[in-house]
DNA sequence: ATCAATTAGTACCTGTACGTACTTTATTGT
DNA sequence: ACAATAAAGTACGTACAGGTACTAATTGAT
């Protein structure tokens, strides 16, 4: 039964023009999901990102390959190769992962995940799902539908201003 | 004239599950949106994060407020106490914010904006809107309304989830 | 009026995001 | 064949995300 006594600033006025605009709309979401989802894998020791890297990777071995290079999971996550390398290392330490010399490249390092990594996945799994229909429920199958399309439309955009960045650093 | 010789893994494809599945695309679409920002922003020592906090500090004064609480601002930036209040140091020492004692509750640090804060802000808010456009240019008018609409649904969404963890917190 | 509970903020920790500068291994142009 | 280039990782630094444990100020219940 609590109230807020001096009620500076509770909720958003529903007419706010941060409703309407994409990077706070966005960045809400984004934040409020990673940080539900981490609190619901925090009993298994492992984090958001943690539990993307083995999704790929387990992904991966699924399709028949060794694993993925350091490399691969930075395309793959939109990720650095700093912050990945960083985060194998942890992984590695906490014995979800393997890393080894690739023997056709000696620079790349083939990462993949161990039983264990697999077994975490896979329980994981089902919470992530869990809480992606939970995060999607405002909306019909219809508009989620529509909605997924915008936002895979509004990835290539980023996609695009982001490679076009990362090119010109190049030069 | 680059070309991937040993052409691992690349692009996802199109049809990839990757592509209808809500994390992966909010992921991506944030990571690259703020990447680019801050790229943009690089040349003002200035972060998407500071810009954010900058915004709702700028906006607060606009509306005849002394500032914000950085309680507030937590709530606002859908952030965390411990978060804001590093921010809040290195940005009142590069004199974009300044603290005071709230008179009415000593427990309280009323953050505002610099002159300077206000400046910097004015110029990165043109970079960060035109920012905004592009990502969405790939939508109509219609869609772009739409879309906004649902991020808004899912943000909701988000809010309650969250806010259920954060109170099963305190218990 | 007092004392327990709540609230705002801090200190210090781990983990993620990304920068620059570097090593090692592969590839390419001549 | 060999020097220049490029690619994969690493080391180390700063900024953000959030945890626990703490201080100090305020509120509320008796």
């Amino acid at each position: 039964m609590k109230r807020e006594k001096n009620c500076e600033v509770t909720e958003l006025p529903i007419d706010h023009p941060s409703r309407h605009r994409l990077p706070p709309l966005l960045r809400e979401c984004w934040m409020r999901l990673n940080y539900t989802l981490m609190r619901r894998l925090a009993d298994l020791n492992l984090s958001p990102d943690q539990y993307v890297a083995l999704r790929w990777l387990t992904e991966a071995i699924e399709k028949g390959e060794r694993g993925l290079s350091q490399k691969n999971l930075c395309k793959l996550m939109s990720s650095d190769p700093n912050t990945i390398a960083a985060m194998m290392r942890r992984m590695e330490k906490a014995s979800l992962v393997q890393r080894a010399k690739d023997p056709e490249d000696g620079r790349r390092l083939v990462v993949s995940p161990t039983p264990q990594g697999i077994g975490l996945y896979t329980k994981a799994s089902v919470r992530a799902k869990a809480l992606e229909d939970e995060a999607l429920h405002g909306l019909n199958r219809k508009e989620k539908e529509m909605f997924l399309e915008d936002l895979n439309c509004l990835a290539r955009s980023c996609r695009e201003t982001f490679n076009a960045i990362k090119l010109s650093q190049n030069s």
